[in-house]
DNA sequence: ACAGCCATGTAACTCGTTACATGATTAC
DNA sequence: GTAATCATGTAACGAGTTACATGGCTGT
């Protein structure tokens, strides 16, 4: 039987796993909210042929009126999903990160470049922030112990903490780059 | 003229913008060591073909002694690069942090397994702050202003930075999980 | 002599993206 | 009626990985 599928085809089983039925056009909304910030945005046409193989796999069902079709998790894909939480190994982040890689080659052009490199990540992440603030407010009032958003309150409020750290060390780092004028 | 190269291309000759002439077996190493922490570290394999390609548009010079072969950035190359600093949007950060996606379901399985996940985690953000640690030490005395490692010292503090952060927070949901005993 | 590293590549494959194409429903 | 959104797919492609294959050099 097919076992090791995508992480990102385990990320979409996840997102079953709170909000039962959903089609993938849903699927996808929901990622772009709230995945995106931790893992990925996979594309409308991921989210599609990624529902294929898992309703090949019979880990999600089918429910179709036609026009649209809807899709929940399955025993045996909520098996799959708690087995690969209990017995993969995480693995390390994997960060890819163009401001910093332009930050790297800084001595290439001249200092005011950088500083507006810096500026717009600023502006960047101050979007980023408000975006995933709704979505931590979202979350308010069933996030309690043993409440079923426990855990996704938690990533939500890791990474606004991560956001603000992010903004800070570029505070410092323009001021680093300030003292060369 | 072929214009829009992968990124990971303009990595490799940025690295090449450091030292000079550099096998792929060399800037694999490279690359490892350092571009891992923000950008990728690809495969052996990929480093021979985006040579090949950079070879192929100009953009370096092959310096072959037979068995080893060299590479140097060209004019056009370091021109490329420039240009690409300048005139490319940066764009946000993609993270994919196989320890959140976790965590986020971390209701499908019982808090010991979260707790493990969470030590995990620390142990390798130590291991990795380490790594790092040892990569900015190399750097001291070449890290002033006007001086060639001066940019990539930023990034390497970023980094770390961007570590003790990410382990107190950690601590901090660990505590969080604690309460729920 | 043998292990481990240096060094270079090819082939097959998968993940994931962009571009294209279609059409129904909803709000104004 | 018409624009935006909902909804679903296909096709072509590119980036990047793993597995495979080869062989020279270095230290013990």
């Amino acid at each position: 039987m097919g076992q090791d599928l995508p992480i990102t085809a385990y990320a979409l089983l996840g997102l079953l796993s709170f909000d039962d039925p959903l089609t993938g056009y849903e699927l996808k909304q929901r990622a772009d909210r709230t995945l995106r910030f931790y893992w990925v945005a996979p594309a409308m046409s991921q989210v599609y042929s990624e529902l294929d193989r898992l309703h090949g796999e019979d880990m999600v069902k089918a429910h179709g009126d036609g026009r649209t079709t809807s899709y929940s998790l399955t025993r045996k894909g909520r098996a799959a999903l708690t087995r690969w939480m209990r017995e993969s190994e995480a693995g390390f982040p994997v960060l890819k990160h163009p401001v910093a890689l332009r930050l790297l080659l800084g001595a290439l052009v001249d200092p005011e470049a950088i500083r507006g490199l810096l500026s717009q990540h600023v502006e960047a992440l101050d979007h980023e922030h408000a975006a995933l603030s709704e979505v931590r407010a979202s979350l308010v009032g069933s996030d309690g112990p043993g409440e079923p958003f426990r855990y996704p309150a938690m990533v939500a409020d890791w990474g606004l903490s991560y956001f603000a750290h992010e903004k800070a060390i570029i505070e410092e780092l323009r001021q680093r780059i300030e003292q060369d004028r």
